[in-house]
DNA sequence: CCAATATCAGAATGATCAGTCAAGAAAGAA
DNA sequence: TTCTTTCTTGACTGATCATTCTGATATTGG
């Protein structure tokens, strides 16, 4: 019936995605995924639509491959277990060298200004699902009598998802073995909560 | 001998300072600032050479007249309290308007891709003042015998330096009740110390 | 009041940006 | 084969960017 296409969407989406977690919305141009994609511009605007629709694909790919499969200990275990599993996770995560991109919903954040409504609505479900996770099992360990004094659990995941996002923004600017230290000591306060 | 400058370039580098802060390097436009300050073009060129000078400059005064002050308490003050203080000024800080536009250093640093190693040396030192004045503290602290379990200065003053981003960032997404309940929250696990 | 000189204003330059167009190439259906 | 549909290509548009030029205009020392 027709041509097919010469390329892999999802192959090209994952690579952008890439670039776009690396690079940012505004800073990302059109021309540059062209060339570091190999593709056509007219074929990115058929296939993905503009750089707005574009990004949020990529934002929706990293959301479903990376930040959601990261909070399944929380998910998967129960209470402080739980929660310590999920820093040792992200501190092993964070040893990669792509990590000193940081995470995609957070840099996207930063950069609300540039983003329109609907990117900055799937950041905030991201965000708000890591929340709530934290608090999830937070209950669990206050349930259980895990805690060696009573805290406050929307207050105490709040606390915590800022603690996760601080490692993150950390590894950014600083090599891995500090980040691997500074969630070390951390790790070691969360013991003694 | 000639004609005088039709503005004052101390209350103009101010203004600019501000609209670098809240918008950062690149999104502020150069036709924006000569739009928003009302100096002509070619005058701010002349005055404060190009873009990135201009930055710098606003960077320098940032430092100078915002974030130094800040880290006062750490040094006026002594180990644990003066710990405590810096927090307490922080919460305070940020419960001002203006504080929804996050730390300039922060910001620039979060976008290095975007300056000139100069305006990054310029971060570096800034953040590694602020490491220096709370590791200061915390030796104190040690030495007085003010932790109920011992801890490694250094990498506690980065964890400690990393809480202060994790709020400053946390303002720029979240509204003042919840950056001061949080903080507040932090408090009480320092407390605790 | 004059002349020297710095400032001002707006237009102009060349680069980069997102997004579009028209013509041709490929792939399957008939 | 031939036709139709979709894809590809590279040039093109108009907007925005940082920076500079030019031709005034204003100020101040003499």
């Amino acid at each position: 019936m027709a041509r097919t296409k010469a390329f892999d969407p999802d192959q090209v989406l994952q690579q952008a995605m890439l670039l776009f977690w690396r690079e940012g919305f505004r800073q990302l141009s059109m021309d540059s995924l062209v060339q570091k994609l190999g593709v056509n511009r007219y074929s990115l605007y058929q296939t993905f639509g503009n750089k707005q629709a574009f990004f949020q694909k990529a934002l929706v790919l990293y959301t479903d491959t990376v930040f959601n499969r990261l909070l399944l200990p929380l998910q998967e275990q129960q209470g402080k277990t739980a929660i310590v599993a999920y820093f040792r996770l992200i501190q092993q995560q964070l040893q990669h060298d792509q990590a000193s991109a940081g995470c995609m919903l957070l840099n996207a954040s930063l950069n609300a200004g540039q983003l329109h409504e609907e990117s900055l609505n799937l950041i905030k479900n991201g965000l708000r699902r890591q929340e709530e996770s934290l608090k999830k099992a937070l209950q669990q360990a206050i349930d259980n009598n895990e805690l060696s004094r009573p805290r406050d659990p929307l207050t105490a995941s709040r606390f915590l998802a800022s603690q996760v996002h601080a490692m993150v923004l950390l590894r950014q600017n600083a090599g891995k073995k500090r980040v691997h230290d500074v969630l070390e000591f951390m790790l070691a306060e969360l013991e003694a909560w």
